[in-house]
DNA sequence: CTGCATCCCAAATGATACTG
DNA sequence: CAGTATCATTTGGGATGCAG
């Protein structure tokens, strides 16, 4: 076995079912597409700074739509990472927040962007590299 | 400001052009979005074992087409992430392998996998919750 | 063995209008 | 205010065949 089993789903060694699909059953890649869906990470950097009302992310994260947010929020909330908190005043507010779950992402999450600030001149000089020679002929 | 500059590309205070469109100048999203394109990860933890050849990679992360492991291995390399070695034999082998970069970044990514690992079942806790109520009704 | 080009379909996403 | 529904467009990604 040469991949990680922790990200292809691997079967138990007796079992020989073919992978040939569906592999989608992995945990562990079912997360990281989440945080990977393009506004997932946005929001909830967003939200560890403390609840927000819809509009308030709505205008937290400037190029979402209200569809894509609706949804986001709708698919954090579903694994439990956010709260949904609905006061039926008029006009109803709705508030949005990190539950301890959520909230237990954050430092592996912060890491990352960490890494990503820290190392963005480097990989800005690696493209720079790779894109040059096209220039050059 | 109430969303993380960090992840919005925030300009510098004096700097008030309006952020209507094309945040994808942001570095560090610009990184995560990478990251979460469904095949770097798996490609990156693979070779974390050691450099691999094509068909290794391609057997390795059992359901990726030949296309886009080409395609996302050119992308880890043009960000320095992997490199790219031609043996010119016949036939060709070619190798690939992770940079001292690429390396730097297994430790933040195996952080979130270990997370997603040992919260899963939190998750999937969450997600009976959320769904379950539809049945009852 | 590698990898690129083409065709084609499915999913993601934005825009917009409507509802409670 | 906070969504929901629909339409149109863009993009991702698989299958296949060709080339070095």
């Amino acid at each position: 076995m040469t991949t990680d089993d922790r990200l292809v789903g691997a079967a138990s060694p007796t079992d020989l079912t073919p992978p040939s699909r569906e592999h989608r059953s992995c945990p562990v890649r079912d997360v990281l597409d989440r945080l990977g869906d393009k506004w997932s990470t946005l929001i909830l950097v967003t939200l560890s700074q403390g609840p927000q009302r819809f509009n308030a992310l709505a205008r937290a994260v400037p190029d979402i739509s209200r569809r894509m947010l609706t949804e986001t929020l709708r698919h954090l909330e579903r694994d439990g990472l956010i709260w949904r908190k609905v006061t039926p005043s008029t006009p109803p507010t709705v508030s949005y927040g990190l539950t301890p779950l959520g909230t237990s992402l954050m430092p592996p999450l912060n890491a990352l962007i960490a890494w990503a600030e820290r190392h963005q001149p480097e990989i800005a000089a690696a493209r720079a590299r790779f894109d040059g020679p096209i220039a050059n002929g």
